[in-house]
Parts: structure tokens; C-alpha cells; sequence
DNA sequence: CGATCCCGCCACATT
DNA sequence: AATGTGGCGGGATCG
């Protein structure tokens, strides 16, 4: 056994540090013995894992039994003591066990033994890097606390970092499906992908100040920003964690936080994170504003999360000098390049899946097991934002010392700005009716972080008054991307895609869209077509019902591994990798930073599909040649009209994937759409919309989420509806004149009437009501397939999350009862909000969490849009 | 004394 | 109501 272990072992130094460390330890105990350290090995072991395991096994066994001692503590270590000197007493009921006793020496110990990162190593050591895809290994919380004799709690801290890695995903109530790093440098692409946005220009602000002591880096921002004035705002704004900790229970916070944290360090050009400098980022409220304990906690947080990475290999720690003095610091020394991995993912993937959904929400672990897809994932966190605390809290801030006041003023100043993007949209929203609008996506595989989904706000909608944005998009954009690397891309003046970023960011904080082409290197494993997908099709498109279509994506999803899709794969892989970018959202930052998403394959298929129907409805025949045009990388169209071929479901034609795959080849275009505010109601569209899209999209959209379109009611009445098909650079962003050019559809939706929302699904248009857009495609009427996207207002009550529909439903429309209507009041608003929102099958989860926020939660409303996701996998 | 961070209470979610 | 999750921060321990 021993033999074995050590092979598997041997990578990890864990085991080794325990006998070490115990023996140091006990150096207040008692000296006596020398307690063998280690005799771990006799006993036990029914292990059969790994050397290390039978350690563990021992160790665990013991510290049951010690645990209990300890909480007679006292009394019994007393009699540890005794014994571990040597006396095996009967005595000691426990002792009995075996020579063990020696170990309870080492629980004497300190802290060190019971840490958290050696307690995560030992969880580690259990499992294997690269498990088979065959091998299902779960795992039992109940279990494995046993096992290394602590407490459930604590697992769950080493989970859920594992799981925002996705190293692990939840399936079940107490349990946990181990998979491995197979995907992890997909995961930590992704993530780096989404820290670029978010924190690109934050990290790049700190590096440039821990160099340059002088402050003028920061001035300069300071000019720049907006200032602080927006805090009102930002305590809403809070993206993620704040705001969802605020507001409801800040599920998952942890996760997110290490999703974050993690975005730091690849963000950062030298790999090293300071931990205060993390917590202020992390926090998200506005940094001014911190109040010291906050700032404790999370830093308390980010102590636990980093003991997990640092076992993981990811991190270690080390210090940074600085001129205030050495700051405790961890460096990342994990892997940094993330070639396209997403090769890897494919190719474990097959069978496996391994993350499928990460989403720990998501209730039917099965499917996602099984299916893998997923690729989206949402976040719980989604978290709006919700003044709750954050307000009351405000700040106090304190610096300790002047200087570092400046400095820290600086940070979070930094810290401001980007949170301003995010605010921005909050700002808009600041009206109560609307929420923040955020978009997300999905990046494939990962997508869990790229998404992000705004919060219910997803569309915002708006109300009327609102349409003005609140930032000035100059700003957002200089704020933004300064020096990052991205940005300089946008200097150029093209969007700002990003190379390898899937992400657009706008600057006017009104906006919003998203788009689409993902294609990702998951998503090629899904979808062979994703990619780019044709915009243009709308024409073309027709064909397919976006029914058809999504169930195709879903079949891919669900076997991603799929023969089919394989020979796409490959394909896409090599031309995607470099070049692509998915998707490119617009999102505001803050919805970034809510990374969450789960995955669930269905979710992913189906906010393809959304984001097709999107494309389809919005599409106007301009609208594709506008995206074209602004996207950097313009599809081909006759990829696209491939594309629209493939939309049938119903063929699976290898011809099409071969299609797709060429798709594929193209780099991606991004489709956006804009929304306008101004309107009073706020649409995303994606830019790609031939209905052909939609079969695009629906391969590809997995990765995409595309929610819907929210109309306010009192919008509604008027409609003007505009779609921009046209991608809107991301720079050029939209300017809100832009619409003009870019094709707007009208919509009316006379019988929505004002007062009901109306939701749109992707997949076509929508209303039933709405006159169909524009020209764009008759067919699609046909087919069209408007999904309502479920949609949940909460309030509204107009209910359907249900209805998977992304699948294949049609398109449902939904009214949602006025929500808006009702007055605001804080607590209102949000509901408010969710009215007006439309989710996506994948946003709804989110919408859902957001109402819970209100005060309530309901989670189970998560829940059931989680099932309802997975569900939707095979779209019915 | 500051850095770490264990421990477990307790609120909220889910069953 | 029971049980699962997990935020949170007091306060112990380390260095």
C-alpha cells in the first residue's frame, strides 16, 4: 500500500508536512514523546486511495475521537496528555483505539495541524488530478468529514473554492462530483478572460502605484473618475458579493470571491496579489466607504480561500514590500498561458464531463454530470444590487496613516471607477424601476465566471425616466481600459474585443448587449457551429424554427462529446483558440463581476437559443451588415448563412457542423446589441439575428445566455423599440444616437399594453402582440419563436419560469402584471425590476435570486429555474 | 502586536 | 421541523 501511495502521493507534500508539523506543534506539550509521529500507518486504513489517504484515514479516525475530546476538552487533554505519553490507557476510551493516542499529541497542536490548507490538502489527496472520465467520483460531504475528522463547515470552505474552480461541482445535497483539473486551465482562461475586464485597469492602477509611489497614476484617475460622488450608488452596486451579501444572503459569496481572487492574480502583471489590496477590490462597494471590519472579514475570507489555493498549487505566499512596510502578499504560481485549452476540456470532456454545470445550484447534478454542457452557469450572486446595508454602513473610512489614506483613496478611487461602470448602470437604474442591466454571457465552458449575469436587471428595463445615462461614456471608456492591454484595443477604436477576451465592455452604462458569437472553444465541443454564427442571416434564417434549432444545441450539449461535434472540434479548436473571442458582451463591468454562473447544460443551450431569438427578432437586414462592420472580425456571411442552415435541428448533417466549423475558423464576430434607454425600456439584442442565427446560436449559445428583452410597461406604450442589429462596437458603443443607424424595430406591442412587461425570448420575436420587426424576418414569424423566456416577475407573478421553453419552446410571451406600475419604494423597486425583467431561462435563476434578495429569497425559485434549466437540456 | 485563521454560532435555504 | 449551507467574526495562536 505504502508503494502506491507514494506515487500518488508523492505530489503533494501535504502528508509530509503533517508529521513534521505535529511533532513541532506539540512543542508545548509535552515533550515526553516523541510521539511517533506518525503512526498513522498502522491502523487503519481501509483507504485504499492513497498513502496519504490511509494518513488521513488514521488521522481522521483519531479526530473524531479527539473532537469530541476537545469539547470535553479540558478534561480530556488532560488525559491525552497523559496518554500520549504513552499509556495506551484503557482509560481513555478512545485510546483504546490504538496507538493513535500519539496523535492526539498532535491535535494538541496548533492551529497549524487543523488548517485549513492541510486539511485541504488531505481532501486533495483523496481525490486525483486527473480523474478518468469514467470514474465517477463523488463525494460525500458527510463522508469526508469524517474521514479527516472535521467538522462539515469546513469542507464546505474547501468546496466551494474547489467549486468555483471547478474542480468540483455540486450534485446533490451533500454531494460532490470530483473532477479533477482537467478543465482547470480552461476555468482559469475564462476567468482571466473576465478578470480582464473587470479588474484589468484596477490591477494595472495598483501595480502602476506599488511601483510608482507617486500618486499621479492615481490623480490622474481621479480626474477622470467620476468621483466618488456615485456612492450612493455604489453601495448598491454593489456587484456581486456585497451587494449580494446585502441584500439576501450573499450565497456563494465564496465562491465568488475566490473566482475573483483568482481573476486578480492572472490580471495581474506580476502575479502577486496583496491581500489588502484584493479585499478592497473584492469589496465591492466602493472602497472609500469600507469600514474596517468589513474589510477584516473579507480579508479573513481571502485567508481561507488562499490556504485552499495555496494547496492546490496555485498560489503560495509571500511578502511585499512596499513603502508602508511589508504586506503579506501570495503569488500565483499556477499556470499563466491558457493556450487554447480549451482542447482539454474537449478532450477529457468527452465522456466526463466534468463540469459540467458547475452550478452547485443546480439541483440536477445528473443531467449536468452526464450532459456536461453546461457552460453557463449562473450565479447566484447575481446580486443586484441592493442598498440594504451597504448603505446604512457607509463608511468610515480608515486609513491608518496619511499616507496611505492617499493611497488607499487612490485604490479606491480605482476601485470606484470600476465600480462606476457597473454603477452606471445602477445609476440608470438608480431609478427604482430599473436594476442594473446586465448582460451576461457565457463563456463556454467556464462560463460560469465570463457570465455574469446581471442580476435580474438583466435588461434593465427602464423606465422612462431613467434613459439618460448617467455616465459619461467618455469616461467609462478611458476609466476602463487605460492601460490595460485591452484597452489598447480600443484606443484603436474597435471595440474593444479583446483578442482572447470574450467580452466587450461598454462604456455608457445605459447599455447594454451583448452578443454573440461565442464560440469558444467549449462551446465548439457543443457546438460545432457556435461560433460566429452568421449574423446575418435573419433573411435566411427563417428555416429553422428556433425550436428545432435549440433542441439541436441542446443535443449538443448534452453530448458535447458527440461524434458530431468532434470533428468541428477539432477544427474550431485551432482557429478558435487564438483567435476568438467568443462572445463578446457588452456587459458592464459590475455584472462581470458577478461571475457566477452555473452551468447547466440545458441553461447554456437555452440561453443560446435566447440569444439567437434575439438576434432573430432584432435583426433587421442592417443590423447584420453594421455588425459586420463594427465587429473587428466580421463573419462571413456565408458562414452565416450556413448557419442558418443548420438551424435545423433536424439535420444533423455532419455538412452542417462542417459549416459551423468554418464558422468556427472566423474569428468571432461579436454581435451586440444596444439597447437604448431612452426608449424607456432597454433591449438587448444580439447582433446576429437571421433566424439562421438563431440555429447558430443555439449551437453556440449555449455559451450565451442571452436573456430578453424587457419592456417596461409604460415604455411599452410607445414603443419605440430599437434594436440595433448592428453591433455596436463596443467602443463606439453605442451611443445612444447610434441607434439610428443601427436598425430599430419597432414593436408594438399594443396589447401588452403598458402595463405589462413583456418578455421576450429569444428566439423571436416577440409579441405576439409586436408587430414583428421590421423587415427582418418574415420567416421567422413563421417560426418564430418567441420565447418568453420565462420570465418572473416576481411580483409581477407572472410566473412561467417554468416553461423551459429556451428549449424549444416557442416563443411565449408573458405578460408580466405591472409590476411597475406600483410605486417604488426601495423594497418595491426590486421587485419592480424582476418584473421587468425577462430572464432568459438561464437568467432566470438569476431574476429568481434577485427577488429573493428583496427579503425574501427564494431560493427556490433558484432552484427551480436550475431544474428547469437542466431540464431544458432536452428541450422537449 | 500584527498576522493568521480556527471554531462554531446562527441565519437562511432546502428538504 | 429537520437538515443542509455557509456568512461571519470573536478570539486564540502564530511569528
Amino acid at each position: 500500500e505504502n508503494i502506491f501511495d507514494r506515487s500518488g502521493m508523492a505530489p503533494k507534500t501535504p502528508i509530509k508536512n503533517e508529521p513534521v508539523d505535529l511533532s513541532k506543534q506539540k512543542g508545548c506539550t509535552p515533550e515526553r514523546n516523541p510521539i511517533t509521529p506518525v503512526k498513522l500507518v498502522d491502523r487503519p486504513q481501509p483507504d485504499p486511495w492513497t498513502p496519504t489517504a490511509n494518513l488521513k484515514m488514521l488521522v481522521s479516525a483519531a479526530s473524531p475521537d479527539m473532537r469530541d475530546r476537545e469539547k470535553k476538552k479540558e478534561l480530556f487533554r488532560p488525559i491525552e496528555n497523559s496518554e500520549q505519553s504513552h499509556t495506551p490507557d484503557l482509560l481513555q476510551y478512545d485510546m483504546v483505539d490504538d496507538c493513535t493516542v500519539d496523535e492526539f499529541e498532535k491535535q494538541r497542536p496548533s492551529r497549524k495541524q487543523k488548517s485549513l490548507g492541510l486539511l485541504c490538502q488531505k481532501f486533495l489527496a483523496r481525490y486525483p488530478s486527473y480523474p478518468l472520465s469514467t470514474e465517477k467520483n463523488t463525494i460525500s460531504l458527510d463522508e469526508v468529514a469524517s474521514i479527516l475528522g472535521v467538522e462539515r463547515r469546513r469542507i464546505y470552505d474547501i468546496v466551494n473554492v474547489l467549486e468555483s474552480l471547478h474542480l468540483v461541482s455540486r450534485v446533490a445535497k451533500n454531494q460532490y462530483c470530483w473532477h479533477g483539473r482537467h478543465n482547470l486551465s480552461q476555468t482559469l482562461k475564462t476567468l482571466q478572460e473576465a478578470g480582464e475586464l473587470q479588474y484589468g485597469e484596477l490591477m494595472t492602477f495598483f501595480q502602476h502605484k506599488e511601483q510608482d509611489s507617486d500618486y499621479k497614476f492615481g490623480e490622474r484617475k481621479k480626474e477622470t473618475i467620476p468621483d466618488s460622488q456615485e456612492r450612493p450608488l455604489l453601495d448598491f452596486s454593489e456587484p456581486d458579493c456585497s451587494s449580494a451579501s446585502a441584500n439576501s444572503r450573499k450565497d456563494k459569496s465564496l465562491r465568488i470571491m475566490s473566482q475573483k481572487f483568482v481573476m486578480l492574480f492572472l490580471v495581474s502583471k506580476t502575479k502577486i496579489v496583496t491581500l489588502d489590496i484584493a479585499a478592497k477590490i473584492l469589496i465591492e462597494e466602493t472602497q472609500d466607504t469600507v469600514d474596517h471590519s468589513k474589510f477584516k472579514t473579507k480579508v479573513r475570507r481571502l485567508y481561507d480561500i488562499a490556504n485552499v489555493l495555496t494547496s492546490l498549487g496555485l498560489i503560495k505566499k509571500v511578502h511585499v514590500t512596499e513603502e508602508r512596510g511589508r504586506k503579506p502578499a501570495f503569488k500565483w504560481i499556477g499556470p499563466v498561458e491558457f493556450p487554447g485549452k480549451t482542447d482539454e476540456l474537449r478532450g477529457h470532456s468527452p465522456t466526463s464531463d466534468p463540469l459540467p454545470g458547475m452550478q452547485r445550484g443546480a439541483r440536477a447534478p445528473h443531467k449536468i454530470c452526464a450532459t456536461r454542457k453546461q457552460r453557463f452557469t449562473r450565479h447566484a450572486s447575481f446580486n443586484s444590487t441592493q442598498p440594504c446595508e451597504g448603505t446604512r454602513r457607509k463608511v468610515s473610512s480608515e486609513p491608518n496613516s496619511p499616507r496611505q489614506e492617499r493611497q488607499d483613496e487612490y485604490c479606491s478611487k480605482m476601485i470606484n471607477l470600476a465600480a462606476v461602470c457597473r454603477q452606471k448602470i445602477e445609476e440608470d437604474t438608480r431609478n427604482p424601476s430599473v436594476t442594473s442591466p446586465l448582460s451576461l454571457l457565457q463563456v463556454p465552458g467556464d462560463s460560469e465566471f465570463c457570465v455574469n449575469p446581471l442580476p435580474q436587471a438583466v435588461f434593465p428595463v427602464v423606465q422612462a425616466d431613467v434613459p439618460n445615462l448617467s455616465l459619461p461614456n467618455g469616461i467609462n471608456s478611458q476609466a476602463l481600459h487605460p492601460s490595460t492591454p485591452a484597452a489598447s484595443q480600443t484606443e484603436n477604436g474597435k471595440p474593444t474585443l479583446l483578442p482572447n477576451q470574450p467580452f466587450l465592455c461598454f462604456p455608457s452604462s445605459s447599455l447594454f448587449m451583448l452578443c454573440g458569437s461565442l464560440q469558444e472553444n467549449n462551446l465548439r465541443e457543443t457546438l460545432p457551429t457556435t461560433g460566429d454564427m452568421g449574423n446575418k442571416r435573419a433573411e435566411t434564417q427563417a428555416t429553422v424554427p428556433p425550436a428545432a434549432c435549440q433542441k439541436r444545441s441542446s443535443h449538443k450539449c448534452a453530448s458535447p462529446s458527440a461524434p458530431v461535434d468532434d470533428q468541428e472540434p477539432a477544427a474550431k479548436k485551432q482557429t478558435m483558440e487564438e483567435s476568438d473571442v467568443p462572445l463578446s458582451l457588452v456587459v458592464p463591468k459590475k455584472l462581470f463581476e458577478s461571475p457566477k454562473a452555473e452551468s447547466t447544460p440545458g441553461s447554456g443551450c437555452t440561453s443560446a437559443a435566447h440569444l439567437e431569438a434575439f438576434h432573430l427578432d432584432l435583426t433587421s437586414p442592417a443590423a447584420p451588415e453594421a455588425t459586420h462592420k463594427e465587429s473587428a472580425k466580421p463573419l462571413d456571411s456565408q458562414e452565416q448563412e450556413k448557419w442558418s442552415q443548420n438551424k435545423d435541428p433536424d439535420e444533423p448533417s455532419p455538412g452542417k457542423e462542417h459549416i459551423s466549423k468554418e464558422n468556427a475558423n472566423q474569428p468571432l464576430l461579436p454581435q451586440y446589441l444596444y439597447v437604448q434607454p431612452t426608449a424607456g425600456f432597454n433591449f438587448l439584442f444580439s447582433a446576429n439575428q437571421a433566424p439562421g442565427a438563431i440555429s447558430l446560436a443555439a449551437s453556440q449559445l449555449p455559451s450565451l445566455s442571452v436573456p430578453c428583452v424587457v419592456v417596461p410597461s409604460a415604455a411599452l406604450a410607445s414603443f419605440p423599440l430599437v434594436c440595433s442589429p448592428t453591433v455596436t462596437s463596443p467602443l463606439s458603443p453605442v451611443p445612444d444616437g447610434t441607434f439610428s443607424t443601427t436598425t430599430s424595430m419597432n414593436f408594438s406591442m399594443s396589447g401588452l399594453a403598458s402595463t405589462t412587461p413583456v418578455f421576450i425570448g429569444t428566439t423571436a420575436v416577440v409579441t405576439p402582440k409586436v408587430s414583428p420587426a421590421p423587415s427582418a424576418d418574415p420567416q421567422q414569424p413563421a417560426h418564430p419563436t418567441l420565447h418568453l423566456s420565462p420570465v418572473l416577475a416576481s411580483s409581477c407573478g407572472a410566473v412561467k419560469l417554468d416553461s423551459p421553453v429556451c428549449m424549444g419552446h416557442p416563443v411565449t410571451l408573458l405578460k408580466l402584471q405591472q409590476p411597475l406600475s406600483t410605486p417604488l419604494t426601495p423594497k418595491t423597486i426590486r421587485p419592480a425590476r424582476h418584473e421587468a425583467f425577462f430572464k432568459t431561462p438561464g437568467s432566470l435563476g438569476d431574476p429568481v435570486a434577485w427577488k429573493k434578495n428583496e427579503g425574501n429569497q427564494t431560493r427556490n425559485a433558484s432552484s427551480v429555474q436550475r431544474r428547469l434549466e437542466i431540464s431544458s437540456t432536452s428541450p422537449d
